[in-house]
DNA sequence: CTTACCGTTGGTACT
DNA sequence: AAGTACCAACGGTAA
């Protein structure tokens, strides 16, 4: 028996200070450790990852490679690439490792991937370490405590947390790290699968990601875009640990700010700088812990008196929602992401539905919907504080949370009648801080799906956008169309005089498709896609039809299909399977027309370029005219 | 059982 | 400018 010989991975957890996991790892004082990343070919293959969210892991990573060779210049980050499923049990022998040690994740696929290298380290008499970090409370022992059912609300969350017991105090960053062992690589590499590539669209080059085990330089280097063929991201927000404490610090030295801090108070229009602490994409990296967020700021508030907010509204508050979402799927499990077969999420009959195959593709319904869906992505609905959200999203990978509400209430309730996975899909693509429990979460909320029920209360694209910001700045700053545009209108310019129109070197013309972004000296704005507020009439009725029916996800009915029938008999016209289209009656769809698209929206980057040919918009499925015939009996 | 009130962040019309 | 009542009316929670 030598001394323990201890691989540390790392995951969602990409610092040094407060890592439970890091510490049991270090307490076993061991002879050999080697801080590793795996390439997961599910996140390099098969989820969706944007551009600006690569460059912010990879900024993390080279941060905690940096962190890791100043505690000892002989170590660093060591990045494997190949899937940990096939790796381990190699590197298990190679390296005669006795412990891996990792954080507890208890997100879906990850729980599924930690019990196959559980099951693959016992068999090589390999010791598994876990603790974790990730959230205030375990998200497993806050289901316990909630009597073994998802949070769906604060309340429920905070007793649940409340009897778990006190959030734990952070733990100091090591300040020396043992030697690495020797790192021989006398296996063979595993190839994954690179198809399907969800990420294909994005590459510019050929992708190299897996081309060497230990990287191009064969130094277990942490990657570059430029190997995975991405172009350079384009977001302004750069990653690490060392650059969030930082951060942290900044925030922490502003007692008023911390101390009264009211998330609904904070403006989404706010930007240079924005109104929140943009930590959330650290916490998702884990380059950040939570828990040391929670005790900096809770002793300022704690130092601070009366006259200091309290959660949910405060900064402390905005961690117990993070834990309310993550101890939801730690409880609902896989369905949570999704809405056929989540009991915890109602079911209503929007647009553009995944499908049950799960094979990430959706059911267009509803070529209206599809066009609309595109727009939204796109930033071109016509309606310029939707269309500034959505392009700043693109350029940046942030917006406000609030931001986030406006565009999906608009998308799915209160709007577009669009489900809540096609937006979810988007955000999980572009956002840097997407967290899948969060994103699954805030969608349902959202939509009103779930967590929330309050579906009459809707989001004006232009009133909203007026509350916090009358003169349109924001709106300037992302669409430059209408720059200069008079306030009175720069939220509704369908609304502008000709002279106002003329004076601002503006057209408000067409669907934004057609390429065109100046006419002369004149810029072109979209007209808006529909009119708002019979929409927001149409949905509010058709949600009221969908709550009264009552069905849930894991409803038989909605299973078999059979719940259109009672959707019909309550006399409702807006769901999916009936299409809104005025001109979609021409006899152009062909009998076995696809119905089904790519579960992404293909946003472009260029904006204004998409083809007519990009998606399934022309097609619709047979389910479409047995439905318009019933409306014309 | 009923009832009243609350729920992180709506919109409108009024004072 | 900021506060209030109302719109039409949801589910969860506590009394």
């Amino acid at each position: 028996m030598g001394k323990p010989r201890v691989i540390y991975w790392f995951r969602t957890d990409l610092r040094l200070h407060d890592s439970p996991a890091l510490k049991a790892a270090l307490d076993l004082e061991p002879s050999a450790f080697w801080p590793v990343f795996t390439w997961d070919p599910h996140y390099v293959y098969r989820v969706k990852v944007g551009v600006n969210r690569w460059q912010y892991l990879l900024d993390c990573q080279n941060d905690l490679s940096s962190s890791i060779r100043k505690r000892n210049p002989k170590s660093k980050l060591f990045v494997l690439r190949e899937a940990p499923q096939t790796l381990f049990p190699k590197l298990f022998k190679a390296w005669n490792v006795t412990h891996l040690v990792f954080e507890k994740d208890t997100d879906s696929y990850a729980r599924e991937r930690d019990s196959v290298i559980i099951d693959l380290a016992k068999k090589a008499g390999v010791e598994i370490i876990t603790r974790y970090g990730r959230t205030l409370w375990d998200s497993d022992d806050v289901v316990a405590k909630n009597g073994g059912k998802p949070t769906m609300s604060i309340t429920q969350l905070q007793a649940a947390g409340h009897k778990v017991g006190s959030i734990p105090r952070p733990i100091p960053a090591p300040d020396h790290l043992p030697d690495p062992g020797e790192m021989p690589v006398n296996f063979d590499q595993d190839q994954p699968d690179p198809e399907p590539d969800l990420n294909a669209s994005h590459r510019i080059k050929e992708e190299k990601a897996y081309h060497n085990i230990a990287g191009p330089k064969d130094n277990f280097a942490v990657a570059t875009l430029e190997e995975l063929g991405f172009p350079t991201a384009t977001t302004p927000h750069r990653g690490g640990e060392t650059l969030a404490l930082k951060t942290l610090d900044k925030i922490i030295a502003d007692a008023e700010y911390t101390a009264t801090f009211q998330k609904p108070k904070t403006s989404p229009t706010a930007f240079a700088p924005q109104s929140t602490t943009l930590l959330s994409p650290c916490l998702h990296f884990g380059a950040l812990s939570p828990r040391l967020f929670y005790w900096r700021v809770q002793d300022v508030v704690d130092g601070y008196g009366k006259g200091a907010s309290k959660p949910p509204e405060s900064l402390t508050g905005q961690l117990f929602f993070r834990d309310m979402y993550f101890a939801a799927q730690a409880a609902v499990g896989a369905p949570f992401g999704r809405a056929v077969g989540n009991a915890h999420a109602r079911f209503i009959p929007w647009h553009l539905p995944t499908t049950t195959k799960g094979d990430g593709r959706y059911h267009v319904d509803s070529s209206q919907a599809e066009t609309w869906v595109r727009h939204w992505a796109a930033g071109t609905t016509g309606f310029p504080f939707v269309d500034a959200l959505m392009r700043q999203l693109r350029a940046e990978g942030w917006i406000h949370h609030l931001g986030r509400h406006m565009l999906a209430c608009f998308l799915t309730r209160g709007g577009c009648y669009v489900h809540w996975e096609r937006g979810a899909d988007v955000f999980e693509e572009l956002l840097l801080d997407h967290e899948p429990a969060c994103n699954a979460g805030n969608w349902q909320w959202l939509s009103c799906a779930a967590f929330y029920h309050q579906y009459f209360r809707c989001y004006s694209p232009v009133t909203f956008g007026q509350k916090w910001d009358r003169n349109g700045d924001y709106v300037r700053r992302w669409v430059p169309e209408l720059e200069r545009l008079d306030a009175k209108f720069i939220y509704e310019p369908w609304k502008a005089s000709q002279a106002a129109l003329d004076k601002a070197g503006v057209v408000i013309r067409g669907d934004g498709e057609e390429g065109g972004e100046s006419e002369g000296n004149k810029k072109t704005y979209p007209e808006p896609m529909f009119d708002f507020g019979e929409r927001r009439k149409v949905c509010i009725a058709a949600m009221k039809t969908a709550y009264s029916i009552g069905l849930y996800g894991d409803d038989e009915r909605v299973k078999d299909g059979t719940w259109r029938a009672l959707f019909e008999k309550a006399g409702e016209t807006e769901m999916e399977g009936v299409d809104g289209s005025e001109n979609d009656d021409d006899g152009a769809h062909a009998d076995d027309a696809e119905y089904e698209a790519h579960g992404s929206v293909r946003g472009s980057s260029s904006k204004h370029s998409r083809g007519k040919n990009d998606s399934a918009a022309n097609k619709t499925g047979p389910m479409d005219r047995h439905v318009k015939k019933q409306k014309t009996q």
